[in-house]
DNA sequence: CATGAATGAGAGTTCATTCAT
DNA sequence: CATGAATGAACTCTCATTCAT
């Protein structure tokens, strides 16, 4: 699990483990309050619990705390991405399931979206391309899904875009609540989002209820 | 047209106007470049071709020229979307013209559009909620648009939804070519985006042409 | 009047005359306020009613503006002090008087005494001697009015140390004001100190009484 | 001993205390020749022998440098005066060797004094405060001695004032050698100055020799 | 393996002075 | 003679990184 293209003075792979999670949640909790550039390595250490050297025993460079923080992030999505998948209850139900609980991920962690979104530029192009990589899956999962659902007038390409589509509205739920909350409470902006998606597949949607009606 | 917000050594408002052109102008290049941390005030001066200390007689602090380039492209895209608009014309076809004009706005300027996401968090709260507004008028002016498409069955909650999904659609098509050419043009992802959109308005689109067919 | 050790490009002597006056009262208030160092050029030159460019007409460089300064406070100085002495009166009368009238000048321009003895030193070298002699000067006067009351008994050196004291007393009323004032008003303070001094001239101070009585 | 009251990311407090004193030996030269204002942060880390980084790690401003170097200078004067009392001598011996001592320190020390004089004014408000507290301790200390002198015809007053006296003479001695010493010695000046004090207090000063002879 | 003192390049900002108009 | 925009050297302070202990 160990990231092995950070590198690490330390070769005990156990407590460079325990270390790095350390790191990365006294990081996370500084990149949501200030943002990377305005945190300091000296502020990570101590959020992390243990000494400015210490923290150079786990890292080349800060950089590479940014990196870290936003694999570890993505790591945690796709996880509760794909907890929420079931290829064997039906393609529809699945689809709605799977919409619902990736907007709940949004909401729930829309201060690591922010962090993500804002941050993913500091990295060095190399490294940057590995972690947009991951964001890569994520929307790939979401077309998996899709794809299921797919009518026969519908295309592979509707998958796609639609798979991306919902991904970013997902983000903008975490991105630009202060803007829809006035409208919209989580529950009736995702029963509409599927609504719309559906309509776009052109599958009927009955209830027009949220998926766990199904 | 000199943003007063911003205080300036220098009396003569033609002359503000000019230098800040100027300054905005050199800060985008290097904004689109390296982010607006990793740039120094130094080198916007010399972007902008001016010296240091003249640099300091058209703004107070380094966020000054944060806030004026983002002012500025917000301006940019608000004049480029009114253009699009045309209240005489069909509604549905004054909306497929908008939405065209707005991802084509996006895809010329997707650059800026990275700047405002990735650095709008870098002004301090008062300035950033003053720049946020004008993304909320955007906004607006899609959803005031889309309201004239409305069918009877709809609610204005789907224009206000429907206005944000485009926004953000936008967006992505500036922030995530990376992924989408592989499969789509800008012609073809328009053509989509309003299929869809057309769709969840319960409007049948015959040819599913792009808007230029009207 | 116009002192010709400070350069100036413009040549009318009464207008040199009239922008220094000008430039001396803005300096003072603002020295008085936050010190020769903390004090630009840009407020004096606001102070004194004109532009940067014009005060740099008028003199070379900052320090002039202080020397300027330090120049016209102690000609206000020897002024006061100069109208209070009497050739024509009693000496002790007339000393009494003179010390009076010195430190009632501390204590109306105890900041003027702070500026001088806060910023002479910023003055180069050559300057600040110049400006010493004028200190001198003033001693001098008190020296040559207590020599017409030496007794027999004291020596010349008497008269010097005793000038010296009384002057150093003086500024010590315009600098530790805030110490002194819990136990004196200036009335007792100059009545008291004159009392030393007669004793230290062995003169007896019958009615213990200020210098006024006489 | 470590002032607790300037922040110092270092911790271990000997370390500290040894690298201010390096830095208060470097500033007082620096300061002696320069003043305050004059000389840079870069020029104390080198005077202090260590890197700009360094003399930040024991300071927060450069006003806290200041601040050291009066609180220093503060405390070798109170130390250097304390020695001088001796509470188990006769009255007078002891008022005239206390005095004595401390014309000498003023003479050691005139360019300290020239410091404290001149550059207390640039400590912020409250820090000034508490640095002028510890003057008022010495004139204290003078004032308790002269007490101990006090002839019944003399009031508590005359103490205070004489105290102050002797404090403003003694400044003046490291303040206006360069006028003085045409005239006197530093052991004329102590003779004479003690005799003024004396007869002040209408105590016969029999010799008029200096406090040595007692 | 852990520590934290030391480093110095480099950041943002100021301001005395100049000079074209 | 008056103006004020332009200049850039110089300032204070920060912080990622190193390395001796």
């Amino acid at each position: 699990m160990t990231d092995s293209r950070i590198l690490s003075n330390v070769k005990d792979a156990e407590l460079v483990e325990k270390r790095r999670s350390q790191m990365i949640k006294g990081a996370i909790t500084l990149f949501k309050e200030k943002g990377f550039h305005r945190t300091t390595t000296r502020e990570i250490a101590k959020a992390s619990g243990f000494s400015i050297g210490t923290l150079y025993e786990y890292i080349r460079t800060k950089e590479d705390v940014l990196f870290l923080v936003c694999n570890a992030i993505y790591e945690r999505f796709r996880e509760r991405l794909e907890a929420a998948i079931d290829w064997n209850s039906p393609p529809v139900a699945n689809l709605k399931r799977v919409i619902t609980a990736y907007f709940q991920l949004m909401d729930d962690m829309q201060e690591e979206v922010i962090i993500m979104y804002q941050e993913v530029k500091s990295l060095k192009k190399e490294t940057r391309e590995y972690v947009l990589t991951k964001e890569r899956d994520m929307v790939s999962m979401l077309e998996n899904v899709m794809v299921t659902c797919l009518p026969a007038s519908s295309s592979r390409q509707d998958a796609t875009l639609l798979a991306n589509n919902i991904f970013v509205q997902g983000q903008m739920w975490g991105f630009r609540r202060w803007m829809l909350q006035k409208q919209f409470t989580l529950e009736t902006y995702i029963e509409r989002q599927i609504h719309y998606v559906l309509q776009a597949l052109a599958i009927a949607d009955p209830g027009q209820a949220a998926a766990q009606t199904d």
